[in-house]
RNA sequence: GGUACCAUGGCCGAGUGGUUAGGCAGCGGUCUGCAAAACCGCGUACAGCAGUCCGAAUCUGCUUGGUACCUCCA
């Protein structure tokens, strides 16, 4: 373990890199937004999925023990704006005939599954909305206490004014409340809300609105915001060190739960607040919403009219841990090609570390200051492409070692071998998947004794110098999907 | 309209007041029966204009272009 490393991250709430103290030694809280199950998960959903496993990963590996925390929104999340928005699940249910919880089920496995495709940890809770209403009521009455909430016609709205007398209301995006308001155009005739700024805790039900709960105010539903105040609070408390999300939910989601935190309890209830950024198409967002997006699913199998070709979830993970969690990162066929290339010379130089050979005597200075590099950027806000750009220097350092261009002793061996097992596999997750995305289970020994067998056959035909023979049984198993390679000291074959 | 953010070599993408990011592609070479892989060498990039400075791609201003949020979105 790599204790007492100094670890900064870039806090949404003051606009800068701060050093990350725990609120409890050696603990990290961590909580971040899920999706809403009502869709496949695209590729967007990656980028949180993955940054957030980075981070844990990290955490762990210097010794923290984190809890992580994310939620399944299965409720409450409107498709439009809060008066006349039809529920996502309940939409999605109805245009498939099914139960809103089927649908649930159906894309939070889904959405496990491509989770796990990308070599994610699974959070240590992963709450439901639905599964939490009782703790929803409680903050919705805690702030109707405050006075900072009214009740209109069986709903109960955040008084967004109101609050902003005594706090801030826009500290986490950096909005101005008075603009806010003057900008907003729409002429809300019939609303139920005092003001166009402020949002709903919670809704009274419809009459054909299915997923409903009774309470103090109507039967209905919880507000979008609420969940988050209530699970994080329950499951990480009061105040709690990390809250992460996509950039997306800055506003108003984000600020919503701020302001219910410390509307409630009198603080916001996350120390550090981390965004991540968007990934685009062709410079655009992509987005459910736009209709533009690429699931999971399709990127892996191929199956959508942009892709040139399949893509292994490893490689979506080295494409977007190339980037910097905080830049928009923009999707082509072209960058994915490049990080499918970058990630079979990572993971080959993973596999090859552990067999180079050593020479007595030697220590190589080099090695411990890429090492030292290496921490130091990903413990720099995240910053795994600066640590993939040193973790290259450590491939070429293999491959040269391989090629008896360099020599290395036995320690040098084992901090190369540690950084690939603990930082390119442990930290950053990167780990050879071929084979199991595909589902194939292949006996191994078997296979590895028939191809040596085949092999074996060109090596006699090589040195009997019957080029025919041998460049068709490479050529064969080539089209099989097995690269063959020769080396001074004997072949070498990969599967492709 | 309001508020932010961004603009880097063929592509992706870091970083920074003065030393090569890195990956992919390309070119030349080494190795090899050939191939593949690997290794070595090669690109003198930072939207435009003006300013600050001994020195700016990095700071300031303006211009242009783009994106995001202000409805739901990871």
């Amino acid at each position: 373990m790599e204790k007492e490393r100094e670890i900064q991250i870039y806090n949404t709430l003051s606009r800068r890199k701060e050093v990350f103290e725990p609120i409890t030694p050696g603990m990290v809280g961590l909580y971040v937004c899920g999706p809403t199950v009502y869709g496949d998960a695209h590729l967007g959903h990656a980028r949180p999925g993955i940054t957030y496993d980075v981070l844990v990963r990290l955490f762990r590996h210097l010794g923290y023990k984190v809890r992580y925390v994310r939620n399944i929104t299965d409720v409450g999340h409107l498709e439009n704006d809060g008066e006349v928005g039809e529920d996502k699940i309940e939409k999605k249910a109805r245009l498939e005939q099914l139960e809103p919880m089927e649908i649930v089920q159906t894309y939070t496995l889904r959405f496990h599954d491509a989770m796990k495709k990308l070599n994610t940890c699974p959070p240590s809770i992963e709450p439901r909305a639905s599964g939490h209403i009782i703790e929803q009521i409680a903050i919705v009455k805690d702030i109707l206490d405050k006075g900072l909430a009214y009740i209109s016609n069986g709903s109960v709205y955040f008084d967004v004014k109101e609050y902003n007398k005594k706090y801030n209301y826009g500290v986490l995006s950096g909005r101005v409340l008075d603009d806010m308001i003057s900008n907003t155009r729409t002429l809300d005739g019939q609303d139920d809300k005092h003001s166009s700024a402020d949002f709903a805790l919670w809704k009274k039900a419809s009459p054909e609105h299915i997923m409903r709960w009774p309470s103090p105010w109507s039967i209905g539903f919880p507000g979008w915001h609420l969940e988050c105040s209530a699970m994080s609070a329950k499951y990480l408390g009061d105040k709690f060190d990390i809250h992460g999300g996509g950039m997306d939910l800055m506003f108003p989601h984000h600020e919503c739960e701020l302001a219910q935190n410390t509307a409630a309890r009198g603080n916001g209830g996350v120390k550090y607040w981390m965004h991540n950024n968007m990934i685009t198409i062709n410079g655009q967002k992509m987005g459910k919403s736009l209709g533009n997006f690429i699931t999971l699913d399709e990127l892996f199998t191929g199956n959508h009219k942009i892709l040139e070709q399949a893509y292994s979830p490893m490689t979506v993970r080295f494409f977007i841990l190339q980037a910097h969690y905080r830049s928009t990162l923009d999707f082509s066929n072209e960058a994915l090609q490049a990080a499918e290339k970058g990630l079979k010379r990572m993971l080959q130089a993973a596999k090859d570390v552990k067999s180079l050979k050593i020479t007595a005597g030697v220590n190589v200075e080099e090695i411990k200051t890429l090492k030292e590099n290496v921490y130091s950027a990903l413990c720099d806000d995240l910053n795994t492409p600066i640590a993939l750009s040193y973790l290259f220097d450590a491939v070429k350092i293999v491959n040269q070692v391989k090629d008896g261009k360099m020599l290395i002793g036995g320690e040098d061996k084992l901090m190369l071998e540690a950084l690939f097992t603990n930082i390119v596999n442990g930290v950053l997750g990167i780990i050879d998947d071929q084979g199991v995305a595909e589902g194939t289970s292949l006996n191994t020994k078997v296979l590895d004794g028939v191809i040596n067998m085949v092999l074996n056959e060109r090596t006699t035909a090589k040195a009997n110098k019957d080029w025919a023979k041998s460049d068709q049984i490479r050529d064969n198993l080539k089209v099989l999907g097995v690269q063959i390679k020769d080396t001074k000291d004997g072949v070498e074959w990969t599967i492709e």
